[in-house]
Formats: C-alpha cells, structure tokens, sequence
DNA sequence: CGTCGAGCTTACGTTAACGTAAAGCACTCT
DNA sequence: AGAGTGCTTTACGTTAACGTAAGCTCGACG
C-alpha cells in the first residue's frame, strides 16, 4: 500500500471544496499534490495540509498567513522559534476575533436600543385596529 | 439664516470621512447635495441622510441596503408600511448579527482549545534553561 | 499677473477567494 | 467512430467601498 491516494474529485467530496479551490490553493503555494500523467493526486500531507487550512480559515486566518505558518512547520525543523511564530500568530488572531466581537457586541445593543425606540414609534403610527 | 449649509470639507471634519466618500455616495443616490456653481453645499437634511448612513454602517447594512431604507422615508407618506419595512429590516440585521457572534465566539472557543494544546507541545519542545 | 488652495470630473486600481467559461486531452463504453 | 465522463489549462469576471492619480476650473491673495 502506498500513500492512500486520492483524486481530486475525492478529495471535494472529503472536504467538501470545489475543484477550482484545490486547485487556487495548490496555485497559491498552500499544498503540493503530485501527478499521475497530467492528474493530480494528494496524499496524506496534501490532506493535512488542506485540513490545517480550512480550519485556519474558520478562524479568520488569510490564505497567505496560512501558507506562512505552514511553510514554517514545512522546514522539517518544527524548533523552537517556529512554534513560537505560529503560536503568537494564533494569539493574536484570537486578539483580533475578541475585539471584533465586543465590536459587535456594542454594535448589537446599540442596534436593540434603536429597535426599542422604533418599536414606540410604531405603535403610535399604528391607527386604531379596523 | 437658510438652512445653514457646509462645504464638502466642513463635512469631512465633522463626520471624519474623505470627499471621496461623500461624492461616492452622491454618485451611488445616497444623499444630494446641492449646488453653488460646481461646489456642493450639504443642508440638514443632507448631514440626516449621512448620518443615518455612517449608523447604518456600524451595524454593517450595505449601502445599497442604506439607500433602499432612506428612500423609503423619502416619500414623504412615512406610513405604517415604510416603518415595518424598515423595523424588519432591522430586526433582521440584528438576527444576523447575533448569528455571527455566535459563530466568531465558537472560533474564539475553538481556538482557545487548540492554545491551550499548543501551550503544552511548546513546553515538551522547550530545552532546559541555559 | 501669477499661483495657490479648494473643489470638480473621469476613470483606472485595489483586495480576497474563488466562479465561470472555453477549449483540449485521455479513457471507456457502445 | 462517436459519445460521454473526468480531468486539465488559461484567463477573464465578480463584489464592495472607496483610494488614487491626472487634469481642469474658479476665486482669492500678494
């Protein structure tokens, strides 16, 4: 048995992309499948790395952060100062997301206070029930 | 006194946006200024419309959005109708809003955990101090 | 008179992450 | 042979909300 290969078609089945995104992502640097004649096929490294992404990509991270962040576990060298890099990146993403989400926050209550005044308008336009 | 006009620069300084902003939202039917020979003078009415847009903006309404909303107020006949239309618009945002807080503080969980995983590969990596 | 500053118009550039043709190869089935 | 399926490459299109640059006008000021 070799690597468990899959073509690409499995592969969107699997994680649930479109062709056109491996395909961007392999384009963009972020994974490397290798070919069959002129097919690609992706192995267990190329399914690692596509997991790494997309749950990269839930958290917020862009294409290229990830493609940095992987690129610095890909020397073979995971030292120190790698880990490091990866795990400051990550803090201060997840920095980033909690200040977006206060911001949202407030804009919520802001919004609901607005919503409660118009709720006073509205039944004070509202002419008597026909 | 008239209705107490600005230039397009007293605009910027008091609601801190660019000129190409007032004119992009002149162009896109936002607002509409009127003129003193080719320079625009912005009324009350005008600094209403604006202000109402910037607002619309925190709680992340497309302009497009914006001007669909205002333009139902300009009528002229706020009725029973116009006011719904835009209490459920709102409300709508809102539902969104809080759907997207709720997915970002999933992530923030989500990655807190991976963190907190991560905090222990970096101390198993790290080499006895120097 | 020259030019300076403010404002104007027109129009292309930006950014991310793909979507969407268009056209061609390689196999397989019938 | 023809048709169909699956994969490929190349390359332009999309979206929002402006940024930015070029070139013109107009009134004020020294």
């Amino acid at each position: 048995m070799e690597d468990d290969l899959m073509t690409i078609r499995q592969m969107c089945d699997a994680f649930d992309v479109t062709p056109r995104t491996l395909r961007f992502y392999e384009a963009k640097e972020l994974i490397f499948p290798r070919r069959n004649g002129q097919k690609r096929l992706y192995d267990r490294r190329d399914r690692g790395r596509l997991k790494l992404i997309l749950r990269g990509k839930r958290f917020g991270f862009a294409l290229e952060e990830m493609r940095q962040l992987l690129n610095l576990y890909d020397r073979g060298d995971a030292q120190e100062e790698q880990l490091t890099r990866t795990y400051e990146a990550a803090r201060e993403r997840l920095a980033q997301m909690e200040r977006q989400r206060d911001e949202l926050n407030e804009a919520i209550e802001e919004l609901r206070e607005q919503l409660e005044q118009g709720a006073e308008m509205m039944t004070a336009f509202r002419r008597p029930a026909a």
